[in-house]
DNA sequence: GTGAAAGCGCTAACAC
DNA sequence: GTGTTAGCGCTTTCAC
């Protein structure tokens, strides 16, 4: 005790280094080497200090730490949102890889604004994070430069073209936005709208849309720009829109929504009028979540492994933390149309299951 | 330039507090006040020093103001999963009253583990955390210690009874999940069916399993063990538990699930094999997700403002963080029966969207 | 309303 | 392998 008179120690009632030192004979340094990098200490020291640590419950001071060595144990993650189930597997594959790795997720919603992105950015990059998860490549100017200063590791996802910061993990939006309409297609749809959530605001919609239109041209399908409709993610707001979209072109044959939700909402509506599915429209979705494939009828989506993409993106980033420069920074981990009942049209037989392989990130076959 | 000489800065290239302070021609510490208690410093000075603060774009770095202030505005939530709908719009909800308050929220996702809890507890507890949200009341014993030795403020969610820490919002699980069983008697099902994930490892399942024997008891229904079957989340694995509890009671009459997905993998289920809902079979789900109200035949459900208990507690963890004490630290939201088609069995007329005051907890009626 | 000094609890750097 | 010293960038305390 009647160690150098300190400032009030906070409420926060936690030991200090010093404490845990003293009760364990050794000096602070080294028990912080003990918690840091075990095998720079004798195996001695290191148990007695475990042992002290046990003793008090001795809880390491992170804002101590980090502003010490100016790197903290935090990895910002800024998504849309995350009640979209698309999202909330990306974080789930995150912190599994992230947690054993003794990473905190700092978790910033967005809802698609770029504004708000660079919110989230400023306050992490003031916690001195290890590393930032963004998703997609739209952000204000302010923010690259923030991240492009602060020198850390960055991943986007799910996109792997565009302009990239620095790492990536994803797919061609685009390229399988494109395929499901060829899938479409091949089943004799031709008159096939286009569904998805307001597009202006983001970027993975645009991309989408684009395979659309370029799928659209090349297969000379009706062009017609009343196929292109929006709704919000909830099954009510789509279904609504599909009636809209029936009203502008009674003649449509097939619809493809860019969320799974939405193809349901459709298909649901179309139930209680008595359109059959596929017979009468086509129905395809996105995402391929769980209930698609138990869907009556099954739903056909476009698959990609959103855990493991979340996975991928935090271990490209630890190796980076760990100063390792990992040899493919970019990458591709493709995605599958998954061709269901809902899209397949009687008296038509297309090739089902085409998967495309994660270099190649675009539509063959 | 020619500064005392420091240990070299960082790559994280940021300015400091001293930096502006120089530019504006004031002390650090006046840039200090301008940022955090801007009343306390005159208008003419905020205006200089907020000026060179967008001039060298300095952000804070809250590492350093943590530890002087042994206080950080990081606020943890454990969930223990997020890609269950029903968490991801609580932390919507949180998210959208602490970003404006300026608080960061650290994600720990614990599946129900409260040795992973504890761990994320740990951790946040080591970044000094502001306040912590945490999942039900179940935690271990030196979490519990962890927590009240650091002195902040904890609220629990959505339980409202059993060994509360510090505060609550939510409601009685038990008591909806009676009230769904007694919608159902209501209308004639007397054999039952109780459908939930893993009930041992999750608390808010055991209540709810509570309230349906309860209930089961009370009204004189079925009490056969059999009529009781666990799955996991996806619709797949409630469906075959569905067919298997047609096996062991061909004669059932009803199925309760704890998520409105398990339900609609069992309405999936029926209509595959021509079982009719809710003429056959009546399925009542939990949660009220979007799907529910739009899925055919409607789903009888029961609801609860997620999105609302996430808002509610965050203003509750940020009153206390102000020093202020809310008179009511345990807030019950209520629960609501949404009775809709796929419980209304023909030739039996029940009372319909039945609610329960905040105030009340229980069933009523 | 503003400033000077001290120190939050830890780790980097360098000595032994 | 272990210890000593000097800060990390901020906020507290107390003076003016």
């Amino acid at each position: 005790m009647a160690g150098k008179s300190r400032r009030k120690r906070g409420g926060s009632g936690g030991h200090r280094l010093e404490d845990v030192a003293r009760l364990a004979g050794v000096s602070p340094i080294t028990v912080s080497r003990t918690l840091n990098k075990p095998e720079a200490v004798s195996e001695l020291t290191r148990a007695a200090v475990r042992k002290a640590v046990e003793r008090v419950g001795y809880v390491p001071n992170r804002l101590a730490g980090g502003l010490a060595s100016n790197k903290s144990k935090s990895i910002g993650v800024v998504l849309p949102s995350i009640t979209n189930p698309a999202f909330a597997e990306r974080v789930q594959g995150m912190t599994d890889v992230l947690l054993p790795a003794g990473y905190n997720l700092l978790l910033g919603l967005s809802g698609n604004s770029t504004e708000a992105e660079l919110q989230h950015v400023m306050a992490f990059l003031g916690q001195r994070i290890a590393a930032l998860a963004l998703t997609g490549t739209q952000h204000a100017e302010r923010t690259r430069r923030l991240i492009a200063q602060a020198g850390i590791p960055v991943v986007e996802i799910p996109v792997i073209s565009g302009r990239l910061i620095d790492m990536a993990v994803g797919y061609s939006n685009e390229a399988a936005s494109y395929a499901m309409v060829k899938h479409l297609a091949r089943f004799g749809y031709r008159r096939v709208a286009f569904l998805s959530a307001n597009v202006a605001s983001n970027q993975l919609l645009q991309e989408r849309l684009k395979g659309y239109r370029q799928a659209v041209a090349d297969l000379g399908l009706d062009s017609d720009p009343a196929l292109i409709a929006e709704a919000t993610f909830s099954p009510a707001s789509s279904a609504s829109a599909f009636v809209e979209l029936l009203a502008r072109r009674p003649d449509l044959e097939a619809v493809f929504c860019t969320s799974d939700l939405q193809a349901i909402g459709c298909a649901l509506e179309a139930k209680r009028r008595g359109i059959r599915v596929p017979e009468d429209i086509g129905i395809a979705g996105y995402d391929d979540v769980e209930l698609a494939q138990e869907f009556v009828p099954t739903l056909s989506s476009v698959r990609f492994d959103r855990y493991e993409m979340g996975r991928t993106a935090s271990r490209l980033l630890l190796a980076r933390i760990q100063g390792e420069m990992p040899e493919q920074t970019v990458i591709d981990v493709g995605f599958e149309i998954m061709a269901r009942s809902s899209t397949k049209r009687p008296a038509h037989r297309g090739r089902t299951g085409k998967r495309v392989r994660p270099t190649a990130g675009s539509c063959r076959g």
